[in-house]
DNA sequence: AGATGAAACTCCAAAAATGGAGTTGACATT
DNA sequence: AATGTCAACTCCATTTTTGGAGTTTCATCT
């Protein structure tokens, strides 16, 4: 069957192996309380082995929260392909989507932990990690917002660049204020991120947009996100 | 968990990924025509890998072999445990589960490969591990004939060493002649072998086991082994 | 303040798997 | 009889994991 290439493949083994321990552990003990020898344990692998694929105990949380963007890949452009017709309803469904996805795999611990590796020593690995997570969100809104341009909701002098980052910018703020409490829901964030996009969305309509906007002002909460299945598991 | 020793432990799951991959190839395609590398390939392993645990083809062969006479053991130990009044049908009944057995995970080729590699190169390896095998069933028989000797149906002044010897070299006999073959079943075999064993047992009855004797020549075949459950697959 | 302890992390020698190239022996084909 | 092929087996340099003994850092207790 796969002649060569055995180094690599188990190399992948042994790294999903340390992952799903390590996911494992940090959602049911925390992060802080999960040593790194136990996860290597539950691995089946020396703890030297796991400083062998991550230098430090953050940048295991990091791969962890690639893993997952990645593997929820799929599920977040199935949502991009069919948005509603109210940008505001499409940007506060799509936030819900990404905080359901955060909160499935990892703890509120894990992800102030992410969120604060950012901030400090910017440049270091965990940092510019952090930063293609941001990007991969990015990405996913110039594209919607593109659709609403195309669509004639937007205006077209609007660099939708900027304005991705302005809404990445926004609702990672508004996240991150999530996880630093350890009691509000999902729909607690939503609430606080409506005003927040809606101030934003308003003057950058065209008239129909505007129209739309006035009109989903009256209906009241965010629309629920798609139907949210587990995470495909890779073979 | 399990703190230290990785490595044996590795060592094992990779042993038993081999024997694991040999047995399916062996069952399905034959011993001749399966290829070390392809043994290899379907345990995850590289050829050299397999030549670090098994010296030749033949050595892997017998340590197949072993596994299933070891799992196998309970099987036999509860057989032993529960025998019937007369003494052939136990024997019979007792040569049957061990043919069962033995079918249950080789093919008759390989059965003919690990009988004949006794023959040739005495003090070889594969030699030595078949004498434990033969060993291993000739210890059943010394506790089988002890039975029906503290039962007074065998006479006391009888080597039952030398006795489970001649018992065993008989049926290995009658099992190499059974492999030989491509079509018989195993009620051939016992057919086979029910003159051999009854013919030994005549002359070294006592009154009583003799009367028993007589008794079942008239009921006709040898008794069906007990209930058939498959290995139970050690942790 | 100083001692204690725990856990992250470092370092290195030894064990094992791997890849790859080469040898041998048996058997088939010409 | 020469040739070719195939698979068992050998050899060895390289990669990786492992065991184990440190060092460092930080928080807590006395």
């Amino acid at each position: 069957m796969a002649a060569g290439g055995l180094r690599r493949k188990h190399k992948r083994q042994r790294l999903q192996q340390v992952l799903d321990a390590a996911e494992e552990l940090f959602f049911r003990d925390g992060y802080e309380a999960t040593r790194i020898e136990t996860i290597a344990d539950s691995a089946s692998v020396a703890p030297a082995t796991v400083y062998n694929y991550f230098a430090t105990k953050p940048n295991l949380l990091m791969a962890l929260a690639i893993r997952h963007v990645r593997t929820a890949l799929p599920e977040r452009r199935a949502y991009l392909a069919d948005l509603p017709d109210d940008p505001l309803a499409a940007i506060l469904g799509f936030e819900r989507l990404l905080a359901e996805q955060a909160m499935r795999h990892l703890s509120r611990e894990c992800w102030r932990v992410i969120l604060s590796a950012q901030q400090m020593e910017p440049g270091a690995r965990p940092s510019r990690t952090g930063a293609r997570l941001n990007n991969l969100i990015r990405g996913h809104y110039v594209r919607l917002l593109t659709t609403y341009r195309d669509r004639g909701l937007l205006r077209r002098d609007i660099d939708l660049g900027h304005l991705a980052d302005l809404i990445v910018g926004i609702t990672t703020w508004d996240f991150s204020r999530f996880v630093a409490t350890e009691t509000g829901d999902i729909e607690d964030l939503l609430r606080m991120g409506v005003p927040h996009v809606r101030l934003i969305l308003e003057g950058l309509m065209t008239e129909e947009g505007a129209r739309l906007l006035a009109a989903s002002t009256a209906e009241g909460d965010a629309p629920r996100a798609v139907g949210v299945a587990p995470d495909p598991v890779p073979a």
